[in-house]
DNA sequence: TCATAAATTGTGCTCGAACACAGTTATGCG
DNA sequence: CGCATAACTGTGTTCGAGCACAATTTATGA
């Protein structure tokens, strides 16, 4: 119940507040039979330094560095920048700098130049988009070698990578399988992967893999599962092909958030039976949601991601709480009706 | 850029800490001019005291009292307990103590008994579960004339009533007819009102306008939206009798936590063509959301609101901030597949 | 044995805000 | 003018942890 400071303690074990510091922090310089007492006082009395006055002595500036797509390049971008000052703000008592290094989604070598100036301004901590396997590989470790903790979110390197938010990707196909087959029982669906300008093929894959496999655990669907790749420069041409080589089509899911795209077509050619699942709640995907071109949008929250990937490292570093290795956030189903209070305040 | 501090203030003024602490609390015993000068200083600089060092020299202990409902006796209430520790572990820093007093949901007079035990327990601010409208006003006013700020959730007392944490409900039922249409677009509905023990005939009646609104809205629908209301205590004839009357019925909306009472009869009758969609991830629906007898359920996210609830009155304790008026969550869709993460940890 | 080094322990100041109280200047009034 | 009182201003301590340095005790060696 009653908080005990140090002083309670050093009287406690009849000695001074100084050696009491220096066996909570290993300074030495202690006798040893004094040094197990106290260990077994603080055990015993579970002893909480008070993290204000820790605060308030420290009285250090945090310089936080973060390394993120420039939202002008991809608008998925644009609501991290909210996440982050939500947290700035919660954590306002706080002397918290920080430095945003924006790097082209589409190009690596933007990646590696934002990383290096990123490096030069000396931060004690870091967050990003490791949006590049290779790239983004090569500069964990740096990080590593240099004893700079980081959290990543939205990509996910390798299972082991620590420190990450995001979503299950599998599962998130499984939950727009889901979705297609409770609104549709029949016909082909097709799986559309629309290049982007940058390799997510790992994400999208998954998202197929899960999709995938909810059809495969039903029994009595024996229609196909199509699947269709498209390079971003060539997304109309290739798609009205594939529409007309497909008349059987009823359903489809589209990995990433350009499902305005094949929306837009669909809008076009008047094929309002083909539904449309897809991704992430871009202004134009969500104007398709509204007059029902769309029919669900799975939201990935950027703007979550980026606030709970600060928030991690803010408490690091103010009150050392562990940062959680892996969060996964829940997968938010997205319709006209809900998708409100999802977007921008 | 720089923090200043009330001494780097004294310094620029020309005058002594303790000046311009007077100055800052409006404690008087400054001259008109200093006052002035001063002010305007603060002004420019636009000060924010440390509210590490204001903390630490408070040294206060915050005293929260909780008035919710007993989740022993209606498991949707489970989860609060889950929210309320997340926030009171975000804020361990700080010496915040919870009495949590809990009420029977379906007893107005365990209401307010439990209102004069919290009394007692000389809280600096409360949250609560409003649930019983003419109760929780006489309480509300009362605190308001002790000067203790309450911050409530769940239950909007009325339209003005100010901190509350919930969702739209109006809304929420346009979300349910959206989903509804979606997976089936002939036939007749019904909204079920499965009465509660405790009255919460807003709430329902809210849903009911929303879910109504959203067919009326839609060109083309000429089937029938039924309505029944159901004695808890009598659920299971009378839903029998239901669905033996109205043999054209694809769709039923239960608007509480109860459609498991449905999906119950629908298994039992084998009446698999007959859509359901209901609220709440207990236990009971979340197995028919996963057998599928139960097609959506729509997710109040009671943690959330405690926890966002207590978050605001710590912030408003120990930072001074300004707890929002009014916080609607989003209205979150379940299936089968994304159910999981949106379940206790 | 005693000077000196080494090991151990204690003291006191700091961080910034808050507030009590001491100290200083101004004002009023006989 | 002098003195009391009011009006105003400055100083010093506190909160708890952290750390530098002073002080003390113990060990070492000639």
């Amino acid at each position: 119940m009653k908080k005990y400071t140090i002083k309670d303690i050093a009287q406690l074990a009849g000695v001074s507040k100084g050696t009491i510091d220096r066996v909570i922090h290993n300074r030495g310089n202690v006798a040893k039979d004094v040094e197990d007492k106290v260990k077994r006082l603080l055990e015993d009395i579970d002893y909480q330094p008070n993290l204000i006055a820790r605060n308030l002595k420290n009285n250090r500036i945090y310089q936080i560095g973060a390394l993120l797509p420039d939202p002008k390049k991809d608008a998925y971008w644009e609501v991290c920048s909210d996440g982050i000052q939500q947290a700035l703000s919660e954590f306002s008592a706080f002397d918290i700098r920080m430095n945003t290094f924006l790097f082209d989604p589409t190009d690596t070598k933007s990646f590696t130049a934002q990383h290096k100036q990123l490096l030069d301004s000396a931060p004690d901590i870091i967050l990003m988009v490791p949006l590049f396997y290779k790239e983004a590989k090569n500069v964990l470790e740096q990080y590593k070698s240099l004893n700079i903790q980081v959290c990543t979110f939205n990509n996910q390197i390798e299972a082991s990578t620590a420190n990450f938010i995001g979503q299950d990707l599998y599962q998130s196909g499984r939950v727009a399988a889901k979705l297609m087959h409770s609104i549709i029982d029949k016909g082909d669906m097709a799986i559309i992967h629309i290049d982007e300008k940058y390799k997510n093929a790992v994400h999208m894959q998954e998202k197929e893999k899960g999709f995938k496999s909810y059809y495969e655990d039903l029994n009595g669907f024996h229609d196909d599962i199509l699947k269709c790749k498209i390079k971003y420069t060539e997304t109309e041409d290739k798609l009205r092909d594939f529409l007309k080589d497909h008349p059987n089509l009823t359903g489809i899911f589209v990995t990433n958030s350009k499902a305005f795209h094949v929306a837009r077509l669909l809008e076009s050619e008047n094929k309002n039976h083909i539904k449309l699942v897809g991704y992430d709640l871009l202004e134009e995907n969500v104007n398709f949601l509204k007059n029902g071109v769309i029919d669900f949008l799975i939201h990935q929250n950027p703007r979550q991601q980026a606030y709970l990937g600060l928030k991690f490292l803010i408490e690091y570093l103010v009150f050392e709480k562990e940062i959680p290795g892996k969060h996964l956030l829940p997968i938010d189903i997205i319709n006209s009706e809900n998708v409100k209070p999802f977007l921008r305040p």
